[in-house]
RNA sequence: GGGCUUUUAGCUCAGUUGGCUAGAGCGCAGCAUUCACAUUGCUGAGGUCAGAGGUUCGAGCCCUCUAAAGCCCACCA
């Protein structure tokens, strides 16, 4: 094993932490020794020859593995804050339940990001003065290959940098064969079952990036448009009109349908005068499309049109007759109450023109051109288009008004263009049975969300789930393993056939020729498969780290990807794919606002790695948070991480030095530990409640006292883990390491060294940090003289042993110790620690411990009363303590003791109308009531005495 | 319109089944200084827990309403 001894190749401690001197030896010594892989094999083991896998035959009582996969960061990119807080998330879980004994193993990601990266590419293409159209399908897909490649490597350095303890070899890259296969099988599988159909469907198109986007992916937001009003002028000359003309009177709704067909307070008087003959008002905020109109839609309810139904209209600018619907849709309350229909551009139309089997008129081409219109507007943009329409619509006098309105717009959520709803063949998969499945093992609490709330959000989710477009008209992603047949003589066969073999553009099956879809997945669809493919799931065998223990990802991509692995862990697997779900919210800038390029707030990970440290970093970005919400965060927070490591490295530089000097006596450094299986989450821990340190001995009660707090604190950590409460763990081994281990522990050990103790329960405590800052402890670790191996792979320290009579006891020197500290500054004049020594009458523990007590509280010297008493009394219940102090000082410190003699009243006062209440006397727990009593008479005996100090002054 | 969340110190946040004299970090003020650490130590100021009612012996926490901020889904002709 290498280990990095720079304690014995004559290294010693500097005087403080430098992380840059340390992080990247370190994580290279981690990696080339194996620390990051699993014990429990990955894959099946035979050695006994018997066709079983070993793993299984052995059986894993509980669960002694534990998994987690990355979600994969794009490999072409850096990595941004919000990686930096999974990575921390992630990391410090792994390296927790490693410590605790589990098989771990983190499992590393890197994705294709089908469209990200394809966006990046054609940007790339375009600056190089090309585009694609000038490439096939498959070279492109070569040439993105090969530009991710040059990429991919950053973002694998910048994981190491994080401190990442995943094992590299099993990094899965989303386009990887096995990916790919698992995919097809999926795919096949569900074609089948018939769950994928083709079919014709409004889908959000990019003009730009010449793709549709599933719903998710599309950005609404609120812009300014007008509404124009236009008149549709109905006709009776049709052959379906004109046959149930006969029950119409056109002489008397002349002017009636006019009136009925506007609003009536917004009927300007002059627009009745200049037309007279029928007409049907309908608006709307695109014009240009009128062309695919097919109908116009009033509310079966709306008695204005009641007679118009089943009439037609003439199309505007065009000799088109289109019929006037009932449907639901069209609003009465909205505008003139009609719309029109126009089911190739226009989600809901599209719906109505379902509902009526209306034909679907495309007008607008995929590039953003009008198509299949009059001539004169032939190949115009639709903006172009737009203009040309209102005009003539003016002369003509049909446009009859414009009102300026807010209305949301779908964007592209990458480059902003307006996206147009398009007419396209799709591959869809069905949703509903998928989606059901997935309900009814969420409503079993299979999967067990942080925050919790999620997993309701969740199902409400799939409860309204539409059928998933799962087609992108891109080249960089799996392709769809679809072949349509180009045979037309072979009449016999399906059109369309699966084929796995998507290098061909064309393959011939039983002398049919097909030809390949061009379109490739969704990445969602591949997604949706991670713990699957990450952890080599399969039919055949037994996998001890499927389902995982926990996902960890953002909360923002629950709907887009927890809720589509789930849905498909169930259909492959049959089992949910993870036990638990641990969402993590926005990384927010200082202020609570989001980060972006454009407020150039954005915050970079690797920056503050390289200023701070890792560990700084991840202590930084973990403090603060919780799950689901999105948090504030800022430089400050790291800066106090680092300051946590540098006391960490001091406190170990001061023990060392301790170690050399008093010689590096005889201590087990062997802790026995027991197992247990009863351990939250039904997993196989090494258990440290059972067993305690046997060879360590306190000899004092701050000795005592510390490993009560270093016990409790690791089994607050313990419970913080097992909850997801990353904040909470670290808050509580940063105020034990700091203020109890550093400020009261080691300030006392300066008095009476137990370099037996000093060594375990830094030790100990450096374990219990290591999940959160790896790097600095590892350091400490290989620079200590008395340690072994890697921290990395130590095993959980055991409770330590204490007496919990002494532990108290040394509470109430700590009593002591602040009040004279307290009492010292608020004196008048300053550096009165040093000019007043201390006085006790009777008091066992300060004549105990009084050097100890000099000691923390720097006071010159601590005697016994002799005679009356002197000074200024301290305000302690049960101890006769004085600062001996002359006359003069203590009445100028007579307003301060007034005052607090106010605050002790006040104080006392409150427990006083608690007890006066019998109700709390009769209800409230007994213990309770004993400690206000017991607090009752304290607070009174204190009073007392500070009253009588003021009368002495 | 449907769903979700937040509101606690100057700032960012904890506060787990109600027991609190409401905590932390940063910031602020004062004091200290060879002897592990100025990336330090000690001390302190700072809060009607958004507001109003209710339940309870007891509410930051539970219930109802109100106000403000934010997010998601649907719709917006």
């Amino acid at each position: 094993m290498i280990k990095l001894v720079w304690y014995n190749s004559g290294m010693t401690f500097a005087k403080s932490y430098e992380p840059g001197e340390f992080e990247s030896d370190i994580y290279a010594a981690w990696e080339a020794d194996g620390v990051f892989e699993p014990t429990v094999p990955k894959y099946p083991v035979d050695n006994d020859g018997d066709g079983k896998d070993d793993r299984e035959e052995e059986g894993l009582p509980g669960r002694s593995t534990y998994s987690i996969v990355m979600p994969p960061p794009n490999a072409n990119g850096d990595l941004h804050i919000g990686h930096g807080l999974t990575v921390a998330l992630e990391d410090s879980l792994t390296r927790y339940y490693r410590l605790r004994g589990l098989s771990s193993w983190y499992i590393p990601g890197a994705d294709h990001a089908g469209f990200e990266t394809w966006v990046v590419y054609e940007r790339f293409l375009e600056k190089q003065g090309h585009t694609r159209f000038e490439f096939s399908r498959d070279e492109l897909y070569a040439r993105v290959w090969d530009f991710v490649a040059e990429q991919r490597g950053n973002m694998e350095l910048q994981l190491r940098a994080l401190g990442a303890s995943c094992a590299w070899d099993d990094l899965t890259f989303t386009l990887d064969e096995n990916v790919v296969d698992r995919v097809y099988t999926t795919f096949e599988k569900m074609w089948n079952d018939g769950m994928i159909y083709r079919g014709e469907k409004l889908v959000n198109f990019c003009p730009k990036h010449q793709t549709a986007f599933a719903d998710i992916e599309v950005e609404h937001k609120d812009e300014k448009g007008s509404l124009w009003d236009i008149a549709y002028e109905v006709v009776e000359e049709s052959e379906e009109a004109s046959s149930r003309a006969a029950s119409f009177s056109p002489v008397a709704t002349g002017e009636n349908a006019l009136t009925l067909a506007l609003p009536r307070s917004e009927m300007p008087e002059k627009k009745l005068a200049s037309d007279s003959s029928n007409t049907i008002i309908v608006s709307t905020t695109r014009p240009e499309t009128l062309f695919g109109d097919v109908a116009v839609a009033v509310n079966p309810k709306d008695k204005r049109y009641k007679d118009l139904v089943g009439k037609f209209v003439k199309l505007p600018l065009t000799d088109k007759l289109i019929p006037i619907i009932a449907d639901e849709h069209a609003d009465p309350e909205y505008g003139t109450g009609a719309v029109k229909i126009t089911p190739a551009h226009d989600f809901d139309d599209f719906e109505v023109g379902e509902r009526h089997s209306l034909p679907r008129v495309q007008v607008i081409s995929e590039d953003g051109k009008m198509i299949n219109v009059p001539e004169k507007y032939e190949g115009l943009t639709t903006t172009e288009c737009r203009k040309k329409v209102l005009k003539d619509l003016k002369e003509q006098g049909l446009l009859l008004g414009e009102k300026k309105i807010e209305h949301s717009v779908a964007h592209c959520y990458k480059c902003g263009t307006v996206l147009e709803p398009m007419l396209k063949e799709q591959w869809f998969v069905d949703v509903e049975k998928l989606a059901t499945t997935a309900i009814s093992h969420l409503e079993k609490g299979e999967i067990k969300f942080y925050p919790e709330n999620k997993g309701r959000v969740l199902i409400n989710y799939l409860r309204g789930l539409k059928d998933w477009n799962i087609s992108r008209q891109i080249p960089w992603g799996i392709a769809i393993p679809m072949f349509r047949k180009i045979d037309e003589a072979a009449t016999d066969e399906p059109d369309w056939v699966f084929d796995r073999r998507t290098h061909l553009t064309e393959i011939e099956k039983g002398g049919v020729r097909y030809v390949r879809d061009e379109d490739t997945f969704d990445t969602w669809f591949s997604s949706a498969h991670w713990p699957i493919v990450c952890t080599n799931w399969t039919e055949e065998n037994f996998n001890p780290y499927y389902p995982l223990n926990v996902m960890e990802t953002g909360a923002d991509i629950l709907f887009a990807w927890v809720a589509r692995m789930i849905m498909m862990g169930l259909y492959v697997t049959g089992e949910v794919p993870f036990k638990e779900v641990y969402l993590h919210g926005l990384v927010l800038d200082e202020h609570g606002q989001k980060m972006s390029k454009s407020k150039g707030n954005v915050i970079n990970p690797m920056d503050l790695v390289a200023r701070f440290g890792s560990d700084a970093f991840r202590l930084g970005i973990l403090r603060g948070r919780s799950a689901g919400m999105n948090q504030a965060f800022s430089e400050n927070s790291v800066i106090a991480g680092r300051n946590l490591c540098n006391k960490l490295w001091n406190i170990s530089r001061f023990i060392q030095g301790i170690v050399d000097s008093e010689g590096d006596s005889e201590v087990s450094s062997s802790v026995s530990r027991g197992e247990s299986d009863d351990s939250p989450a039904a997993l196989r821990l090494y258990s440290s409640e059972t067993s305690e340190s046997p060879s360590l001995t306190t000899l004092n009660m701050g000795e005592d006292w510390i490993c009560r707090e270093i016990s409790e604190c690791i089994e607050a950590v313990e419970h913080d883990m097992a909850e997801y409460r990353f904040a909470e763990a670290v808050e509580i081994l940063y105020s034990t390491i700091w203020d109890k281990y550093a400020d009261w522990f080691l300030e006392s050990q300066k008095l009476f060294k137990n370099v037996g103790l000093l060594k375990e329960t830094l030790k100990t405590l450096l374990i219990a940090i290591h999940p959160f800052a790896p790097f600095v402890t590892e350091a400490i670790w290989q620079n200590l003289s008395w340690t072994e191996g890697f921290i990395a792979t130590a095993k959980w320290p055991a409770r330590l042993k204490y007496d919990p009579i002494s532990a108290e006891e040394f509470e109430k020197l700590m009593v002591v110790v602040s009040e004279v500290r307290g009492t010292l500054q608020a004196l008048p004049g300053t550096g009165n620690a040093k000019k007043y020594g201390l006085l006790y009458d009777n008091d066992s523990l300060v004549r105990d411990n009084e050097f100890l007590i000099k000691i923390l509280t720097k006071v010159p010297e601590i005697n016994s009363l002799n005679g009356a008493p002197r000074g200024l009394r301290l305000a302690l219940a049960n101890h006769e303590l004085y600062l001996d102090v002359p006359e003069k000082v203590v009445s100028e410190y007579k307003d301060a003791l007034t005052e607090r003699i106010m605050a002790v009243g006040r104080e006392l006062d409150a427990l006083n109308m608690r007890m006066m209440n019998p109700n709390y006397v009769e209800k409230a727990p007994e213990h309770l009531v004993k400690e206000t009593r017991d607090a009752i008479s304290e607070k009174e005996a204190l009073i007392e005495r500070l009253k009588q100090q003021l009368e002495l002054i």
